[in-house]
DNA sequence: AAATAAAACTTGTCTATACAAGATAACTAA
DNA sequence: TTAGTTATCTTGTATAGACAAGTTTTATTT
């Protein structure tokens, strides 16, 4: 029995990959309970696990007495989970990311949108701004601020598949717990304007976030705003 | 063992009185899996699913070897998830809901924003338009269409505790289960703007949703228009 | 006194089983 | 045929334990 790598972390990844592989149709059942639990060679209450995480992103829904149903692919894109750009826009779309500026080292900014630990306040801050793109298409403006803890690395190299989430856990041991958001719908500014090629004060989805981490006092801390004309911004639960 | 009304959801619905009153102060540990079990005389895989619902709700954190920890109120109006405004916005805040018009039992509109079930197709729909107050501050116009399933109850009735969600679950047996939501930035129309007090096109957060509920084919829909200015919209994970 | 190791907590994962309750198909009686 | 019942699927809830793995406290050693 080969239980070293969690175990419901696995049947969720390889359920997921199945289901993005179109192994089960829309609309169709999963295998039930029991049967995955035989699959697996393990126990019902593990799949349960696997299948519930799946249902928080989205993938699948649950019925009682029922089964497990395939959900439709999301039309919008799902960046209300916590997870990174690329994990949350998904397959549907080619996704590209774009640095504004370099990547810089500097003091935290003066008043800063959510109160800083004293951890943080001693240490200075890592910022990154990003714009991503959606089928080539701008979508978001991407502020970030993270305390630079040994972080120096990050300026000078690139991200694993241009992902900063999966960079900081594998190479930094900085793993992304939960967030908290506040949502706020604002006019785009005149800079704004330009890199979203719409007038000035188009309305944009502005979100501001603050990411816990496996290091206690340490959060990561972003503001995007979405320019959402094309395409709309999902999220489910 | 009163075990008939399903025990989590006790234990659940006890502790987050207890949050509420301020029994647990903000930043502390709950009492650990092992003595709720014991206090509630279960055991600890129940008291689990009590918490981890706590935490889905934002109203606790949990870290590995460490505890349950109270988080802090939150200051936005925590709109994101699938409860009803009453219960997601707060005790933190007095609200007031008014209707706009009366409620009106008519055909679906010809161009609906989601695709209709056949089911939904055949009998026609419950309208109500209504605006929602924080703290006496205008922050929600909502809109809401229910396919007509006997619900004609609702033209006159009275809602429990001002709650469509709570009056449909014990009054007509109508379950919520699950949410979709799509989120846009738009500006406020004139007649928004009336509403809000506020300039034409204004930014809002245009929210589009559909409730799937216990009833299969049968779902809720409705579209919310924030005004952000004063109150952001708040949600976890 | 300070660094190190052990013990005693905590939550996370997992097994194995049981019964409740919703959904559906097969069967039975009118 | 039709209506109702039963059997058998499914997921939902609950029990009772076990060990892994973080975190903190205590004891031990240097």
């Amino acid at each position: 029995m080969t239980n070293k790598p969690r175990q419901y972390k696995q049947i969720h990844a390889s359920l997921k990959q199945q289901l993005a592989e179109g192994v089960y149709a829309v609309g169709s059942l999963l295998p039930s309970e029991n049967e995955l639990a035989t699959q697996f060679n393990t126990t019902r209450m593990t799949v349960r696990q696997a299948l519930t995480e799946l249902v928080r992103e989205g993938y699948i829904d649950r019925r009682h007495g029922k089964g497990s149903i395939v959900r439709s692919e999301r039309q919008a894109l799902g960046l209300l989970s916590f997870q990174g750009f690329s994990d949350a826009v998904g397959s549907q779309h080619t996704v590209r990311t774009e640095f504004l500026t370099d990547p810089a080292v500097r003091p935290w900014p003066d008043s800063f949108f959510y109160a800083l630990t004293d951890t943080e306040k001693s240490i200075n801050c890592l910022t990154m701004n990003r714009i991503r793109y959606a089928d080539n298409s701008p979508v978001m403006l991407e502020y970030t601020w993270l305390p630079n803890c040994g972080l120096d690395g990050l300026l000078t190299q690139d991200l694993l598949d241009g992902s900063l989430f999966r960079t900081l856990s594998s190479q930094y041991n900085f793993d992304i717990r939960q967030m908290d958001q506040r949502l706020r719908a604002v006019g785009a500014t005149t800079e704004q304007a330009i890199y979203f090629a719409c007038p000035k004060n188009t309305p944009l989805l502005f979100i501001e976030r603050r990411y816990q981490t496996n290091q206690t006092n340490l959060h990561i801390y972003s503001q995007l705003y979405c320019f959402t004309n094309q395409y709309a911004i999902s999220g489910g639960l």
